[in-house]
RNA sequence: GCCAGCGUAGCUCAGCCGGUAGAGCAGCUGAUUUGUAAUCAGCGGGUCGGGGGUUCGAAUCCCUUCGCUGGCUCCA
C-alpha cells in the first residue's frame, strides 16, 4: 500500500493510491462546494482516481471557467450527436458563448425543431455512455488527411488557416474535432443541458459566404442551475415589451403604417412626456441650451458630413424641384450649422446644445425589434463644443449626468466601456491621445469602474459607452459619449482664441438614454410594466362600490387632480372584485375603494398594486404621501 | 438583406389525410347596486396577412409578396 501526494490550494494531502478525489475532499477547506477539478489543463470529475502525485485545482458550479469548459464540451457532445444522426453533415465552429454554446452545421436538408428533440435524446445517450474525451496531437498533414477523409471540408479549411506544425484535436469515440480545448475528461460529466434555438449563420461571419445552420443550447452542472436559467428565459418572456406594451395600451406598431415605426398611445405618451420633462430639468441644471432642427435637409449636407459615403442606413432621398432632400439619420450636422452660423469666441465655450431629435434610419428588415430597433426614433441628443482645456471637465459632467439620470430611473448596475483608437482613424494623433486621456481621467475621477476596449473606438473618435443592467440582470446599451474629429474637420469648426487665431474646438456627441423608444422598451422590461409612481400613466383608480358613492369618489378624484395626481374613477356598475382585477391587470399603483364606511368616515380604503389591501387612509394624507413619492421619484410604493 | 419558423375575430388559440370557419376573453345591449383579482343573459364581429395557381371545391396543397419571431450580418 503506497500513498500519493496531492496538492490542492497550497496544501499537500497524502492519500492512499487508488482512492477517489471525492473521498479526499472532506479534508480540504473550501469556500464553495467543488464540482469539477483540473489537472494539467484537463478538467476531470470528482470521481477521478488518484494514482500519482499531482497538483489539482478545484472549481465550483458557479465558476466561470468551469462553465465555459462545460459549454464547450456540450457543444462537442451536440456535434457528436448530430453526426451520429445525420452522418453527411459538416461541422463548422462550436464555441461557448455568453449563456451557453452553439455549433454551426452545413447540411443539405435544414434542421427542424423536431430534430432538436432527437439530437437532445442522442446527446443524453452519449453522455450516459460516459465516453472519455481525449486530447490528440498530430502533425498538420495528418489532421488534414483525417478530416478530408471524413468529408469535413469546413474543418480542413480551418486547419489550413489556423493550424500550426502540430494541431490539437479532441476525440470522443468516433467524433473528433479540431479544437484548442480545454475540455472535460468525459461526456459523463455533462448531465443537465437543453437545446434552445435554431438559426442561420454565415460561415466565418461573411454575409456573402455560405449559410450554415446554428443550434444554440446551454448546460449546467446542476439541475437547479439549468432550471434557474430556463426560468430566467421564461421571466424575460413575461417582461417582453412587445407583449406588455400593446397589452397595457402604451404603444403599437402597424403593418399598414410601416415596420419599425412607433405609435405612442396616450398612456405611453404620458410616460414619455414625464421622461422628457425630467430630462429637460436635468439638462437645464447642467447648463445645456436646447435647439430644434428639421426632419429633412438637402442631401448635400450629408455629402459634406460624409454620411453618404460612410453611412448606409439612410432612407432613399426625395427629389424636389431638382434638389435632393434627405430624411435625417442624425442630428449632428444641424447642431454644427447652428454653431457655424455665427463666429464664436473662446469666451463662448463650452456650448452644450441638446435636442430630443427625431431621426430616421432604414434599418434592414431582419434587425427590427419592437421598440429596441426601429426606423424612426428620438435621440436624447446633444453636442458639446469646447476648448482643449475644458474637454476633461465636459466629459466628466456628461458622464455624471448620465449616471444621475440612469440611477433615477432605477438602474443600479452598470458596465462602462472606454473604446480607444482603431487602426483606421481620422484626425490628429495628438487629439486622439488627449481625448483618450480625458475620457479615462473623468471615469477614474468619478470612481467608475470600466473596461478598456482597445482599438474598438469608431473611426472619428474615442468614446465611453455605458450599459445598464436591468432587474433580471440583462444589459442594455444606453449612454454613449463620443468625440468627433471628423465632423469638426469637415465643417471646419472654429473659434477665435485669446491669441486672435482660429482654433478648432473639440466636438463631443452624446446621447444618455440613447433613444426614447429604446429606453421606454428597456423601462417596460425592467419594471415589468409596473412603473414607479412618478411614471405611472394612471397613478390612482377610485372604485365606488355602488352608484350612491359616485359623488364622493368624484370629490376625491377632484382633490387628487388638484394635487397633480393622475387619477380616474371607475363608475361602471360592476362588482368591486371585477374592477379591482382590471385595475391590477393594468398595473395601476394605487386603488382606492370607497363605499358606505368610507363616505361616512371621509376615508378611502387603499390597495397597493400587487401588495393587496392596506386598510383605511385619509384622502388628504394619501395625497400628501403620494406627492412625496412622486417628488422623490421613488421606485417603491411604500406609503 | 440572409437562414429557419410562423401569420385564423381586438387578444389567446382550435380547425385530422382539401368539402366555403369555432371557443374563451375582450366589445356591444340588457338585467344585477354589488366590499378587495372575473355576476348573469343575449348580440355583433373573420374576403383565414395580400396576390396568383392546382382543383368541381383551398384556411388546409404549390408559387409569390408583405409582416412577425429566433439568430446571422449590419448598427461609421
Amino acid at each position: 500500500m503506497s500513498d500519493v501526494k496531492i496538492k490542492i490550494e497550497k496544501s499537500v494531502f497524502s492519500v492512499e493510491k487508488g482512492t477517489s478525489l471525492s473521498s479526499l475532499l472532506p479534508r480540504v477547506r473550501l469556500q464553495d462546494e467543488p464540482i469539477l477539478a483540473k489537472v494539467n489543463g484537463y478538467f476531470i470529475g470528482l470521481d477521478f482516481v488518484l494514482e500519482e502525485d499531482m497538483d489539482i485545482e478545484l472549481f465550483s458550479a458557479e465558476s466561470e471557467e468551469a462553465l465555459d469548459v462545460l459549454w464547450h464540451s456540450t457543444s462537442h457532445l451536440m456535434a457528436h450527436a448530430v453526426l451520429e444522426l445525420f452522418p453527411n453533415t459538416q461541422v463548422g465552429v462550436g464555441p461557448a458563448v455568453e449563456n451557453g454554446f452553439y455549433y454551426d452545421f452545413l447540411r443539405d436538408v435544414p434542421f427542424t425543431l423536431e430534430d432538436l428533440d432527437r439530437i437532445e435524446e442522442k446527446m443524453e445517450e452519449l453522455a450516459r455512455r460516459d465516453i472519455p474525451i481525449e486530447k490528440v496531437e498530430m502533425p498538420k498533414e495528418k489532421a488534414l488527411k483525417l478530416f478530408k477523409e471524413q468529408g469535413q471540408d469546413l474543418k480542413v479549411e480551418l486547419i489550413q488557416e489556423k493550424g500550426g506544425e502540430m494541431v490539437t484535436c479532441y476525440r470522443q469515440d468516433s467524433f473528433i474535432d479540431f479544437c484548442r480545448g480545454p475540455h472535460l475528461s468525459s461526456t459523463g460529466l455533462i448531465k443537465h443541458f437543453k437545446l434552445l434555438s435554431l438559426s442561420g449563420a454565415y460561415w466565418k461571419g461573411d454575409e456573402k459566404g455560405i449559410q450554415l445552420q446554428r443550434i444554440y443550447g446551454t448546460s449546467f452542472f446542476s439541475k437547479a442551475q439549468l432550471k434557474e436559467y430556463l426560468d430566467l428565459l421564461e421571466e424575460a418572456k413575461k417582461r417582453d415589451h412587445r407583449k406588455l406594451g400593446p397589452e397595457l395600451d402604451l404603444y403599437s406598431i402597424h403593418e399598414d403604417l410601416g415596420p419599425g415605426l412607433i405609435l405612442w398611445h396616450p398612456k405611453g405618451s404620458t410616460v414619455r412626456r414625464l421622461i422628457e420633462d425630467y430630462w429637460r430639468e436635468e439638462h437645464i441644471k447642467d447648463g445645456y441650451d436646447f435647439v430644434y432642427s428639421p426632419h429633412v435637409a438637402k442631401l448635400d449636407i450629408w455629402r459634406k458630413s460624409g454620411h453618404t459615403e460612410h453611412y448606409d442606413a439612410m432612407f432613399p432621398f426625395i427629389q424636389l424641384d431638382n434638389v435632393e432632400y434627405q430624411l435625417k439619420p442624425m442630428n449632428c450636422p444641424f447642431h454644427i450649422m447652428v454653431f457655424n452660423s455665427r463666429q464664436k469666441s473662446y469666451r463662448d465655450l463650452p456650448l452644450r446644445w441638446a435636442e430630443l431629435g427625431t431621426v430616421y434610419r432604414f434599418e434592414r428588415s431582419g434587425v427590427l425589434h419592437g421598440l429596441l430597433r426601429v426606423r424612426g426614433f428620438t435621440q436624447d441628443d446633444a453636442h458639446i463644443f469646447c476648448r482643449a482645456d475644458q474637454l476633461e471637465d465636459e466629459i466628466r459632467k456628461a458622464t455624471r449626468l448620465a449616471m444621475r439620470m440612469l440611477k433615477t430611473f432605477g438602474f443600479e448596475k452598470f458596465d462602462i466601456y472606454l473604446s480607444t483608437r482603431p487602426e483606421n482613424y481620422t484626425g490628429k494623433l495628438e487629439d486622439w491621445n488627449q481625448a483618450e486621456k480625458a475620457l479615462e481621467r473623468s471615469l477614474k475621477d468619478e470612481g467608475l469602474p470600466y473596461k478598456v476596449d482597445e482599438g474598438e473606438g469608431v473611426f472619428y473618435g474615442p468614446k465611453i459607452d455605458i450599459k445598464i443592467k436591468d432587474a433580471i440582470g440583462r444589459s442594455w446599451q444606453c449612454t454613449t459619449i463620443q468625440l468627433d474629429f471628423n465632423l469638426a474637420e469637415r465643417f471646419d469648426l472654429n473659434y477665435i482664441g485669446e491669441d486672435g487665431q482660429a482654433h478648432r474646438p473639440f466636438l463631443i456627441h452624446r446621447a444618455l438614454l440613447g433613444s426614447l423608444e429604446r429606453f421606454f422598451g428597456i423601462l417596460i422590461e425592467h419594471y415589468k410594466g409596473d412603473f414607479p409612481l412618478w411614471l405611472a400613466p394612471i397613478q390612482v383608480k377610485i372604485l365606488p362600490i355602488a352608484d350612491r358613492h359616485n359623488d364622493y369618489a368624484h370629490s376625491l378624484d377632484a382633490l387628487f387632480k388638484e394635487g397633480d395626481l393622475r387619477s380616474e374613477v371607475d363608475m361602471r356598475r360592476e362588482k368591486v372584485g371585477y374592477k379591482i382585477r382590471e385595475a391590477e391587470m393594468l398595473k395601476i399603483p394605487f386603488i382606492l375603494v370607497v363605499g358606505d364606511k368610507e363616505v361616512e368616515q371621509k376615508n378611502a380604503s387603499l390597495r397597493v398594486h400587487s401588495q393587496g389591501d392596506k386598510g383605511q387612509i385619509n384622502p388628504q394624507e394619501f395625497l400628501e404621501k403620494s406627492k412625496k413619492l412622486i417628488k422623490n421619484k421613488s421606485i417603491s410604493l411604500n406609503i
